[in-house]
Formats: C-alpha cells, structure tokens, sequence
DNA sequence: GCCGTTTTCGGCCCGACTGTTTTCAGTCG
C-alpha cells in the first residue's frame, strides 16, 4: 500500500503539529511543514520518482532524513515516527491547536494541568469554569474558547476541490482501465467545480459482466467499504473522503451524468419542465409513456424539452434555464483566454522564485504579461518591501524586460491597506509602478460598516487599481471578514478600479455570487493566482473554474485583454 | 530537519495584537 502525494503531506503536517506541541525545535517542525507543502504541490507523485531512481533529496527542503521518511511512507503505507509520536502525545491535541486562538503551547498546558485530550474534554473544562483558573488563560480565553468549539462543531465537513481533485485522479485512472469500462466522469458538485465537495460520485459506462464494481472496492487507497452492490458502491478512502460508483449502460449514460451531476435545484427545475411536455426524466433517460425518447447524451435530454446543454458550473438553478431556453446562455471564459496573470510573488518576500523563473514559467503558460506584487513593510513576516527595496526591484525588472522577450513583467505592488484606509506606502514610489493591487491583511475584525468604509477610502487614492481576496476568507478555515460587497463592487466601478478573483483554491476570493454581481455591474474581474511560486500559476484553472460557475465570459474578465488593452483598462 | 562554503555548526522571516499581566507570553499572519 502506497500513499499518494496529499497523503503523505497529510502525514507531515500532522507530525509537524503534534512535535509542535510537545515543544520540538521549531526549526525541525517548520521542516515539516515545509515538506508538506512541498509534497502537496508536486504533480508527479512521489512514489513514482522514487520508482523512476530519481533522488528525493534534491528537492528543496529535502534532505536525507525527510526523503527517507517519504520512502518508508511510499513502501509501507505508514510512518513509525508518526505512531511513535501519536502513543505519546494524543492525536485529537491537533484539532484543538486548530482552534482559534489556541497554539501549541496552550494546548500543551490544557493537556498538562486539565488532563484535555479531545474537544470534549476541552468543552467540558471550559463549561466547568477550569480553564480561567490556570496560569496565562482568563475568562475571555475561556469564552472564546467555547464559542470556537461550539461554531466548529456546527460546521459541515467538506474537501476543496483542488484536494478532492488530488484525490481521485488515481481512481478514475485506475477504473478507466478496468476491463469493460467504456467512459468515467466524475459527477455532483465536483463536476460543477464547486469551491469544496461533500463527496465524490463516479459514473462508469460499462456492460454489468465488468468487473469494475470489485476493482473500485478493492482500490487500494479505500480504507472501508460502505457498500457494494452490481449499479453502485460506496467506500470511504484513507483521506476520509467518500466516494460513490455507479455503474451505468450507454443508453442511459448522458441522463445519469444530468441526474448525478445535479445541482438538485437544477434538476428540479427541468424534470417540471419535462413534466409540462408530458415527459418524464429520470436517472434513466427522458421518457414518454414508457418509451424512452433521449438518454445517451446529455444534450439529447437537454434538447427533449427544448434547452441547448447547459455546462455544469451554471446547473444551480440561478437563470441557467432559462438562459438555455432563451438562447442566451454565456460563452464561459476558458483557461485559453487567459493572457497573463496579475497577482505574484517572488523571493523578494515570500515567494520562492526570482523574477526571471517567474517571468520563465509565466512564458511557459503562454501569457503575454506577469504583474510582479510583492507585499509591502507593513507585513513584516514576508519581509514586505519598503521604498528602497520596491525601487530596486523596479530597476530590475526594467533590466529584465529589456532582455525578455514575448513577455513583458510588469511592476507593481501588494500593498496593504491600513487600518485607516490609507496605503501602506507613499504614492511617490507606487506612481511608478503599472499597477497597484491592494489587500487587506492586519485589523480583520473590525465591524462590517468600518471594514467597507476602509476599503472605499482606500480606493479613493488614484494610485489603487486592485483589491486583492476581497473578503479575506480562508476556505474551511476562515470566514470572511464582515463586508459590504456590493458596496464595495459598486465603488470599484464607480472609481475604474478593480475587485480580484483569487484563484488559490484555498481562497476563490470572489466567489460565484460576488462574479455575478461584478458582472451585473460591468465590472471585469481580474482572475489572479497570487502565486507564491512557480508551480502555483497553475492555480489559474481553478480561478477559471470559480469565474465560469460566475457566468464570466471572457469579456468579463480583465487579464483576458492584450498588454495594450490591459493598461488602458487600469488608467483611472 | 535543512542548508551552506567566511559551513560540518549555527543559523533558520519577525512585528502587531490580545489577553493576560503590570512587563510579557502566546498567537497570528
């Protein structure tokens, strides 16, 4: 049993958080991390480049012992350290470091002096008014400590995408190679690029003598079968996630892939239409009587009660049927209209990468142009830029575009915000960059009137062009801070400014509701991967993704015009 | 635990904020 890449990050994180708490050097639990983040970021998996010879420790942050211990978890589906480590200091200390305002240290304290082991404890010594009592926590500690359990608890347990995605790769190439198996697509809420999923469903084309049923069971990353049966399976994997199979024959392919694709409101939607025309649609196909009139195809149950097909992002019943009806459905932007990225980072802060392996991989991509937009002074922990350091960047990247050819670097800035509304640096040195983009990331909790009034004063300088992740959120970790959007859309396109679609696929800031309003507005959303390295300008896809389940076409974004086009867009 | 060559040890992003204190530890980003 080997583990894939999200695996094995999974392992390192935990081990890096349970040797946090047992008061490790933090040096060797960054290490870790550092792994992690690594591992997860990799396209090839790790098993295979150990299998291809290929030597581990030439990787950044690997050194011998970390590329031995990615070799034991590829061999042996496991890691001693990790179970040496879990005898000692509980498991479940993790989850209540993840608790806000609650770090290594506490926990520790709350495990040494309170005896917590698991949420419930803790919950029951905050109840219980034990935890004020002890050295360095109060009250208000106690308070916010109960509130977080309590908000965590009623939260529903979902995967990103990108995760989801990392994920299930392995299974559909293993069941599209099963004896049989025609065709394999991924359903539900994954198929309609849903920010996160819930769980996964596979739709197999195959005759009922393949043997896909049993191979899907036996799949090796499945940690229990829920049920098996000869049309559907359900298993849970080793990561958690559930995944359900259905088996399905060509006729009825394209009305399965309509049902299990969803959304629920959208197939509610068309089965009443169905039912006016006397028709009835179910898993199976499109029916008259009993006499079935459509099934194989999707666009042949869409076209049975008049619609043109309708692509999966739009199925949640937000006018989609009606658009389709109409004739007026959107031409979705694509990942080919995409013509450069406006939101990255190098090692100037705290990206990985300098400016020529950005420019490079941005080239690679086919982009005409990369805004290069390092933090600012006032995030120290990315060793943010101040004057000096931004004017020297300048000058190097006018050195580099007078070598670069077929893209062109622009300069700019991430700049915060703050907490006044005003820029964290002066406009003498932010009016010779191209652009400006603008982030909150100090003084979230303010209320939702001061927030908004914030960020439109920040855009009433002339010098703003972008506001960066919007709302702040963190996906299944962080809500979004307290803000006006619509406000704030409004202002933007009153002023010529711009509101960002995040595409880390841990932000998707803007999400779907907020590219509709934008578009409603006029207002092109710039669809940004605020990459922290190379490899993250792959990130650009899952922004796409979240723009198309907005109704965005390509006009409606604003890093599908040319560099010419673009620069005129951002003069204000 | 990784890294580098003024290396095989000693450094590794650190300032703001909160709630606890009454000068600061812990957490966050």
């Amino acid at each position: 049993m080997t583990l894939q890449n999200t695996e094995i990050a999974d392992r390192f994180e935990e081990l890096a958080d349970l040797l946090e708490i047992e008061g490790a050097n933090p040096f060797r639990v960054r290490a870790y991390r550092n792994a992690a983040q690594l591992v997860r970021g990799q396209t090839r998996a790790m098993a295979d480049r150990i299998e291809a010879g290929e030597d581990l420790t030439e990787l950044p942050g690997i050194g011998d012992d970390l590329a031995d211990k990615i070799a034991e978890m590829v061999a042996k589906g496991d890691l001693e350290l990790l179970q040496e480590v879990r005898g000692r200091t509980p498991p479940a200390l993790v989850e209540i470091m993840h608790l806000k305002g609650l770090g290594p240290k506490r926990v520790k304290a709350l495990h040494e002096a309170l005896d917590v082991d698991s949420l419930e404890d803790l919950r029951q010594a905050a109840e219980a008014g034990r935890i004020r009592e002890l050295e360095g926590f109060g009250e208000k500690t106690e308070a916010s400590i109960l509130r977080h359990i309590e908000q965590r608890q009623g939260e529903e347990k979902r995967t990103g995408l990108a995760r989801a995605e990392a994920l299930a790769a392995p299974l559909v190439e293993a069941l599209g190679a099963v004896e049989g198996v025609e065709q394999v697509e991924i359903a539900g809420s994954y198929r309609r690029c849903k920010e996160t999923v819930g769980d996964i469903d596979i739709l197999v084309r195959a005759a009922a003598d393949s043997p896909v049923m049993q191979a899907f069971v036996g799949f090796e990353a499945v940690a229990e079968v829920v049920s098996q049966g000869d049309t559907r399976s359900t298993v849970i994997l080793r990561s958690g996630l559930q995944v359900d199979l259905r088996r399905v024959d060509t006729a009825a392919f394209g009305a399965a892939l309509v049902y299990f694709t969803g959304s629920r409101a959208h197939n509610i939607a068309i089965r009443r239409i169905a039912n006016g025309k006397g028709y009835k649609i179910n898993e199976y196909g499109v029916f008259e009587d009993d006499e079935r009139i459509a099934g194989e195809t999707e666009a042949g149950v869409y076209g049975t009660i008049d619609l043109a097909w309708i692509p999966p992002e739009l199925r949640e019943n937000r006018g989609e049927v009606d658009a389709a009806r109409e004739g007026r459905l959107p031409e979705l932007v694509t990942l080919d209209d995409i013509r450069g990225d406006l939101h990255c980072h190098t090692d100037a802060t705290d990206g990985r990468h300098g400016l020529a392996e950005m420019a490079e991989a941005a080239a690679g991509r086919g982009y005409d142009y990369l805004a290069i937009t390092d933090h600012s002074r006032r995030v120290s922990m990315a060793n943010g830029l101040d004057p000096e350091r931004l004017a020297r960047q300048i000058d190097a990247i006018d050195a580099l575009n007078d070598e670069l050819d077929g893209i062109t670097l622009l300069k700019g800035i991430e700049v915060d915000i703050l907490e006044d509304g005003s820029l964290d640096l002066p406009d003498a040195i932010l009016e010779r960059l191209d652009l400006r983009v603008c982030a909150v990331h100090y003084g979230q909790d303010r209320s939702r009137e001061q927030q908004t009034t914030r960020i439109l004063k920040a855009m009433d300088n002339p010098l703003f062009n972008i506001l960066a992740h919007p709302t702040g959120r963190l996906l299944n970790k962080r809500g979004p801070y307290p803000l006006d959007l619509q406000a704030v859309l409004e202002g933007a396109a009153e002023r010529g400014c711009f509101v960002e679609l995040n595409a880390n696929p841990n932000r998707l800031d803007l999400d779907d509701d907020g590219c509709m309003q934008a578009r409603e507005l006029g207002l092109k959303v710039p669809v940004s991967t605020d990459a922290h390295q190379a490899g993250h300008l792959d990130f650009m896809r899952f922004g796409i993704n979240q723009a198309r389940r907005g109704w965005l076409e390509a006009a409606d974004v604003l890093n599908t015009l040319s560099l010419k086009d673009l620069v005129s867009a951002l003069a204000r």
